[in-house]
DNA sequence: CAACATACGGAGGGTGGCTCCGTTTTCCAA
DNA sequence: TTGGAAAACGGAGCCACCCTCCGTATGTTG
């Protein structure tokens, strides 16, 4: 993945791929502690790297999360595919999958905030894996619906967005302790059938 | 309500006043076409005073906003009153409350966030006003309940917090026309019994 | 119309995002 | 091995924003 875009014939100095590797593993740590909405500053100081040079590897906030979902993008597919291979009954994949997306969704502090921004301007970064999880989504939505298991008339880009949302909620909610749960039993209650 | 935090004997300074009023009516105009987050110094560039009477006058943006929210307020009011007085069925009467509640939380870009950081954290000029929302959507929530219209085992901080949710998912889902109703949809199923 | 309390203005300090360019490092070819 | 082009680096510097502080101006009251 590393240079994907570039179509130069020399492969990337190594400098370059030492600093990129160090500056992902200090933003992971950063924003682990305070969130994605932290100084980015702060994190190319921590790297002992200078600003040129972080902006150079990750242009925007947005590129940076960018890159460190992207490592997790592995576990997401890893699950889908058990959740496909292990569960046959699709109302309880889509409520696995769901699971796993709202689990991703609150990987860090402040995480849907840029999500959901993603999910609907196609420029960011966060575009592209944003939009692979929501037609995953509509894939375990269209199985259940065709079993029904889901209610019809939903899509998957609602399910998605309502995953951000209750992740929003819970990044506040925290402080109470069954608000969590309710609200997700509230959503699952409100795309499932009644029996 | 101008001045209820003050012993004082002497009423205020007629240019405070003045100045208040017209700093309300341009953060207003300004959040209405710039949303919640955007500079308190051009509010009060744009209201022709300086940064330091803006801040005295609404020591954060979370002031300007309750101060901003507090003119809607007695809208709510009405509109709660008429849905008690009008509308007998309370299931219908909870929905009529949660679209009004809604509306409230949507009348500028960006409000929900502010809105649910205040749900939690007591210390916010917000707190005060959300508590006596969620008061009140706790009452319509038990009268449904009781008759059978709600789901036992919800709160109605859950309710709000899930209000909030929805409002924060349209502000981003807006370029999408379906999918504010399919979400309110979903979530009126989430609450609502099953008949 | 004092003189006192109150409010105002805007300079200035601090933080954070982001850029630009002189310097350094890497790499490859001779 | 080495010269030099290409690629990266560093951090000074600019801008926007938040917020405070204090000298100045303006109401207010006796």
């Amino acid at each position: 993945m590393t240079g994907s875009t570039e179509a130069s014939g020399r492969r990337p100095r190594t400098d370059k791929q030492r600093n990129r590797m160090h500056l992902l593993q200090v933003a992971e740590q950063h924003f682990s502690e305070h969130g994605v909405a932290s100084s980015l500053e702060a994190i190319a100081k921590r790297a002992g790297v200078g600003a040129g040079t972080f902006y150079r590897h990750f242009p925007s906030r947005e590129a940076l999360i960018a890159a460190l979902l992207q490592a997790r993008a592995d576990d997401l597919v890893v699950r889908r595919d058990a959740i496909r291979q292990q569960e046959r009954d699709t109302t309880a994949a889509l409520a696995l999958w769901l699971d796993a997306l709202s689990e991703w969704a609150t990987a860090f502090d402040g995480l849907p905030e840029p999500l959901r921004a993603a999910a609907t301007e196609d420029s960011s970064p966060l575009a592209l894996t944003c939009q692979g999880y929501i037609t995953t989504t509509d894939e375990f939505l269209h199985a259940a619906q065709r079993d029904g298991g889901a209610r019809p008339g939903i899509r998957g880009r609602d399910l998605f967005l309502s995953v951000l949302a209750m992740s929003w909620v819970r990044g506040a909610a925290m402080a109470d302790e069954s608000s969590p749960q309710a609200l997700s039993a509230l959503m699952r209650t409100g795309w499932a059938t009644s029996h």
